[in-house]
DNA sequence: TATGTTCTCTTGATAGGACATACTGCCTTT
DNA sequence: AAAGGCAGTATGTCCTATCAAGAGAACATA
């Protein structure tokens, strides 16, 4: 027993130090040093080796049990599971996870208005009668390949947003620069078939199975800032989540 | 302000008390006790007004943030999310939901065997050569509609598992009842096309969306218990999910 | 030998305190 | 009147302590 997981805990960084902790576990298990299976020193210990209080070493388990890399049994210990599990679905934009997958993704607008958000929209946006919006539709492609077709509407007093932007970076990262700070989002994930509008423009015939998601997403002060409807084509796209019991 | 939610804990019970808060919150806010927008009290208030140390206050409105129910920004205060969120996709099979939701789904086994499991399946589920799994297909109906054409794989370790039983409840019960404790699962949501096979078991027709969901769960103890794949009438079943930032 | 009890190890729950940091609004100063 | 600074307030982080409860092994007893 006794993994000394040799991880160094930097009491200046502003890095919090049970994330700090998060950061090192992740990575001594990713890197292959915590096997999967393989146990952990008991957070005793554990906390006694990198200087910390229980609580702190606790607090970092917890969220390592959460996201799914460590199992916690009363009485038996803490084990890293067994195998490589994915990451869960995070609060992020499909272009950031491209990105971060190494793809390079080009985006092309395929319309853009700024209007007065109708009667569906202002129910999910929350929004006045009169206020204004942006709507978009993008054509995501990836390798050349088109991947997702997105229809957004966003509401237009948070920051300007111009087509030549939406071509160049990110929804989510728009809004950001623009001082979003986001919260949450609810999303509903289906299927649909293409149609005649949709299949030309992913290159795929009508017919095909698409992937749905509407998202509707909040920011920090209780605003919803966007909503969108997305279909994805389901030969090259599918969500993946690791389901964590509470 | 000073939302006075008098919810009242028993110290005699062997629910936790945070557990005890965060059942009590929610229910204040699902009666409309706290309506959407509010601002509860600080933490130190709050904990005071029930007995509690901050800590396990804390705890309790940590769990509600997680699952978005609250957002809380410091320096500012808590408050409840704006919108009814949906429930976070949860741990739990079709069934329960099914059942949860007042609906009574029937289930027909259409195919039950215990065979050797082929090499997809041994990976899926990390056992050795030669292990033996019990593998069947399940057509679920709610309202005498069909809804879901379930294929699972689980071992044959765990508990003996029959036909009659999976006619009558969900896998899951079964498995439960059987001790497992289930920790986590890795799913994939994905959409097709009804296929032949498919379209007459779920009364459409081939070329219709289906939702597909392929997932693996393991336990407790790190065993992968259970391997499936599942579509589902796109017409009748989406899966609907919160993500929070962390 | 089989069974039941106890002991130990580990995680789970709770308390209470201390200090850090971000946000808001007011008040002062220019 | 506008800009800057300061204090108040709320959450964020971290600590020391302590008891509870589940699991499993060791041990004693019938």
């Amino acid at each position: 027993m006794a993994n000394q997981l040799n991880l160094s805990i930097d009491r200046s960084s502003p890095v919090p130090l049970y994330h700090q902790v998060v950061q090192g576990i992740e990575s001594a298990i990713h890197t292959g040093l915590l096997p999967p299976g393989s146990r952990l020193d008991n957070e005793i210990d554990l906390a006694a080796q990198l200087n910390l209080s229980r609580p702190t070493m606790r607090k970092a388990m917890d969220e390592l049990v959460r996201s799914g890399l460590l199992v916690r049994k009363r009485g038996v210990g803490t084990q890293v599971v067994s195998s490589q599990v994915r990451r869960p679905l995070e609060l992020s934009s499909l272009y950031d996870d491209l990105t971060n997958n190494g793809s390079k993704p080009t985006t092309e607008v395929l319309s853009f208005s700024h209007i007065e958000a109708d009667a569906p929209t202002r129910e999910a946006l929350q929004l006045p009668a009169g206020a204004k919006v942006y709507h978009f539709t993008r054509l995501r492609k990836v390798g050349g390949k088109p991947l997702a077709l997105m229809e957004n509407w966003v509401r237009d007093d948070i920051t300007p947003i111009d087509e030549a932007q939406l071509a160049a970076q990110g929804l989510y990262a728009i809004l950001r620069n623009g001082g979003v700070n986001f919260r949450l989002a609810s999303q509903r994930i289906g299927a649909m078939v293409a149609n005649d509008y949709q299949a030309p423009l992913l290159e795929t015939e009508p017919g095909l199975a698409l992937v749905t998601m509407e998202r509707t997403a909040v920011d920090d002060t209780g605003r919803m800032v966007e909503t969108g409807h997305h279909v994805y084509r389901a030969d090259s796209y599918s969500f993946e989540m690791t389901l964590v019991q509470r």
